[in-house]
RNA sequence: GCGCCUAUAGCUCAACCGGAUAGAGCAACGGCCUUCUAAGCCGUAGGUUGCAGGUUCGAGUCCUGCUGGGCGCGCCA
């Protein structure tokens, strides 16, 4: 519909332009927005005022020429009832009701294909996100990231893109260390307040937990792989293969509960192991971007844009993390992931430069801008009216596995995705939890559920149909709210195509909430199970298609679509 | 001091590459269950979009300055 009146309006600029109404180079990104105001008709272009200039005309002659012009177009007028000029220079199109009901049809008919985009072309992306390391079980941020990582994923899954999870940490660094020396501490029978207690290490009473498994000889069975303890305290290898291992599967478990599941692992180690690490410190050498000073190797990343010069490999002959970084989306440009996006907490952001920078030293004719990322701001945990301090060698804090557990995992996840990633985030555990009921994914739940739930009385009451049967009849979906309603459903493709080129998935969050506020409004005001049958039928397809758009969303979001409540 | 993010209703947040009268939820107030699920609906109230300038037909949105908040600014990751 909305793809229709844009293509009327390219050919119509076309045309102008041929006739010298417009000049030749004036080439308007052409807007049709959604209105906001039903007065003003269900689409609106701003083209006449955005071509005033470029035409020399008054915007509202303009905008009579146009219309005059459109009005000669016999297709248009099959679905657009009336144009209005309104305003400084607004062209107001009225949507004919056959036209709005036919997207019914099409919904029921697509399936579960309705909606989906082919803007991926197919194409490869890569997806980093979470990427914590098994130093601890994973907290509230880390879920906010799972939640827009794995939407995100979704996304581009439903826009025809060909998309790899990907999950990377640190298994060998200082503070992998420091976790092998507390577990040993906690294997000596040592806690966090004995004075010999590591200076740095971790507090966490999960640390007891690896340690008893390890003297167990417990076997650890984690996504990308399985090590056995070797209950031998003095064996600091041993302990932290162990407890990295242990930390993994801890993690796994959280992931799983969370419904996210990942396509790889990626070790930091892996990088080392496999020589990409110094392979990559050669080249950036060989591209003359580095110079010795002070017993280090630093990078000028000053070249492309950092505020100052990194240092590469330290005076003990260490690597800075930020090489293995740079190796590492090196490796991913190698695999063919021309597009690569890195969900991120926003306390990381000052690696992006430092990344990018190091990929441009390279000499690899990587796209400056790549990869994309996507930053989340911090989350603030209330609880008991207090804030919770994040830390997690003091052990204290909230964990994802605290969430699913006292929130549930649809509504966390909803919670988290829900809201702009660049916004901050105050998450109140006690209010989440009280006031589950009043939870805006119950809403939106609620609402599939119900039409479910009609569903499921038509089918008793034997009020069957057949979508040949309902086409005909659609024509009676006429009331207020199930014009609004058959608005909204036609806004899915173009929300599910926003929210993955923009990459925000708080966009579809959103838009659940205005179609599930649109569903409930029709429920409340007109009966489904009516006498007449064309009305009956009518009503029960656009229940069904609803229902169905209901459930996609939700399935995006990665949240479930409950029959009932 | 420098960089990134941010400031919208009492609270939590939206607002479609600049569009018409800035919208939801919670909290408040008033209505609606002998009818398909009241986890719902309808209505009322609530705003100088942090402040001051600028750009233009038009600014919550773009630019400049200021103020407040968050996060960074390591030879940690």
């Amino acid at each position: 519909m909305k793809d229709l009146i844009l293509a009327q309006l390219q050919q119509l600029v076309e045309a102008l332009q041929a006739e010298g109404v417009f000049p030749a180079d004036f080439s308007p990104t052409l807007q049709l927005d959604n209105t906001k105001d039903k007065a003003h008709g269900d689409l609106a272009t701003n083209l006449a005022l955005a071509g005033a200039k470029a035409a020399g005309q008054k915007p509202r002659d303009l905008a009579n020429l146009l219309v005059a012009r459109l009005q000669a177009q016999p297709e248009l007028g099959k679905a657009v009832s009336k144009m209005e000029i309104a305003g400084p220079g607004f062209i107001n199109f009225f949507l004919a009701q056959d036209a709005l009901s036919a997207i019914v049809p099409r919904i029921l008919n697509e399936g579960a294909q309705f909606g989906l985009g082919q803007q991926g072309q197919g194409q490869k992306v890569q997806v980093e996100f979470v990427s914590a390391n098994p130093t601890g079980p994973l907290h509230i941020g880390h879920g906010r990231g799972a939640a827009i990582g794995d939407c995100l994923c979704r996304l581009l899954e439903a826009t025809g893109w060909d998309v790899t999870r990907e999950f990377y940490y640190n298994d060998a660094g200082a503070q992998i260390n420091n976790l092998a020396l507390s577990v040993q501490a906690r294997v000596k029978g040592l806690g966090p307040d004995d004075p010999s207690w590591p200076a740095d290490g971790y507090r966490g009473a999960y640390i007891q937990d690896v340690a008893v498994a390890y003297l167990a000889k417990e076997t650890i069975t984690a996504d990308d792989q399985q090590v056995t303890g070797a209950a031998d305290p003095e064996d600091l290898d041993a302990i932290r293969r162990f407890a990295v291992a242990f930390l993994r599967r801890e993690q796994d478990l959280d992931l799983q509960a969370f419904g996210v599941q990942f396509d790889r692992y990626f070790l930091e180690s892996s990088l080392y192991a496999e020589g990409r690490v110094e392979e990559t410190v050669q080249r950036l050498i060989q591209q003359g971007y580095t110079y010795e000073e002070g017993g280090a190797l630093w990078l000028r990343t000053t070249d492309f844009g950092d505020d100052k010069d990194r240092v590469m490999r330290k005076t003990d002959g260490g690597y800075t993390y930020f090489v293995p970084d740079v190796a590492y989306h090196l490796n991913k440009w190698q695999r063919g992931f021309t597009k690569v996006i890195n969900e991120q907490g926003a306390d990381h952001h000052s690696t992006i430069t430092r990344v990018r920078a190091g990929l441009q030293a390279l000499g690899e004719n990587i796209p400056q801008g790549w990869p994309d990322y996507v930053l989340h701001q911090m989350v603030t945990v209330m609880r008991s009216g207090e804030e919770v301090k994040i830390s997690k060698r003091a052990g204290s804090y909230v964990t994802l596995r605290d969430l699913i557990d006292e929130v549930g995992c649809d509504a966390t996840r909803f919670f988290l995705a829900a809201r702009a990633a660049t916004s901050q985030l105050t998450f109140d555990i006690d209010l989440a939890r009280s006031q589950s009921n009043e939870n805006p994914v119950y809403y939106i739940q609620y609402a599939h559920a119900r039409l479910c739930s009609v569903a499921r009385q038509a089918e008793d009451k034997g009020y069957r149909w057949s979508l040949a049967e309902a086409e005909p009849v659609l024509e009676t979906l006429v009331s207020e709210q199930e014009q609004q309603l058959l608005k909204w459903l036609a806004r899915f493709p173009e929300t599910l195509a926003r929210a993955a080129t923009e990459l925000e998935p708080h966009q579809m969050a959103q838009y659940l909430r205005d179609l599930a506020a649109a569903t409930h409004s029709w429920y409340n005001a007109q009966q489904f199970l009516v006498e007449d049958a064309a009305v009956r039928t009518a009503r029960l397809a656009l229940a069904a298609a609803t229902r169905q758009v209901l459930a996609q969303g939700l399935g995006l979001l990665g949240v479930s679509a409950p029959e009932q409540m």
